[in-house]
DNA sequence: GCACATAATAGCAACGATTCCTATTTGGTT
DNA sequence: AACCAAATAGGAATCGTTGCTATTATGTGC
């Protein structure tokens, strides 16, 4: 499936969607294939996977690479800054104006094209501090 | 083993320590443990995971969680961001300068105590480009 | 230098997150 | 309705990492 291609309008796919868009918390995979199953008994994690992973492609969704062990997703395609507690892991967006002149700067600084980048605070968050 | 002891100066560590050092690339531990073999023939992945992972807790050297499967070393404890090639992976220095007033900033819009911030920029290197 | 306590090791099993595989089903098109 | 390609469920396989345990080595006090 490449970027050209137009995604199916599967059950699947339209409950993960709606699910990811309605949460702030960035699920993992198994935690949105959790809340998918109240909808939907029969959905595989497999189906979970596939489906955010070509969502992100198309840009409808992200893909967070942060800390941690689980990769989590983004309903908000928006690039933009987030924080995450070193106790519980909770993973907050951050209301930090995005700075496009650091790829500016980062690019005269490397050989690299440089495309974007992602910026993570690291602290405590009020339950567990 | 807490914080406060101070660690055993086994050969294993010794050579661990070294080569990381040496490198400017930001091995993974696998990496690391097949160079690591050329001077210990005997060592095994699971010290090399341990000793990485309290070197790391000591602040001899960074745990990076950047993009990316794998988890990712560095032996230079200092922080500092990063930029890392989507195609090939390669992870490089990047000489900006530190800007702590973002953490600042962050702790004055989320009820988070910050701690640290880290910094990715992603692109592609010359050699993919 | 020797003995002792305990930290660290090698080797390997186990684990968890993710990806891959395949027969079956479904969505979109004619 | 018929067709084809895309998508699915279910489960096996993979990969990075952590855990386990008997053995070895380090640092310390004599």
């Amino acid at each position: 499936m490449s970027l050209g291609t137009t995604l199916r309008v599967t059950r699947q796919r339209q409950v993960l969607l709606d699910e990811l868009c309605k949460l702030y918390t960035h699920p993992t995979a198994d935690e949105l294939y959790q809340i998918a199953r109240k909808r939907l008994p029969r959905i595989s994690l497999g189906t979970v996977y596939r489906n955010l992973e070509l969502m992100a492609e198309h840009g409808m969704i992200q893909k967070l690479e942060v800390g941690g062990t689980q990769k989590r997703f983004d309903g908000n395609a928006a690039p933009h800054y987030h924080v995450r507690c070193l106790k519980c892991g909770r993973l907050d967006d951050l209301n930090l104006p995005l700075d496009l002149d650091l790829d500016r700067q980062a690019g005269k600084l490397t050989d690299f094209t440089i495309l974007r980048h992602s910026l993570e605070f690291t602290g405590t968050c009020p339950a567990c501090c």
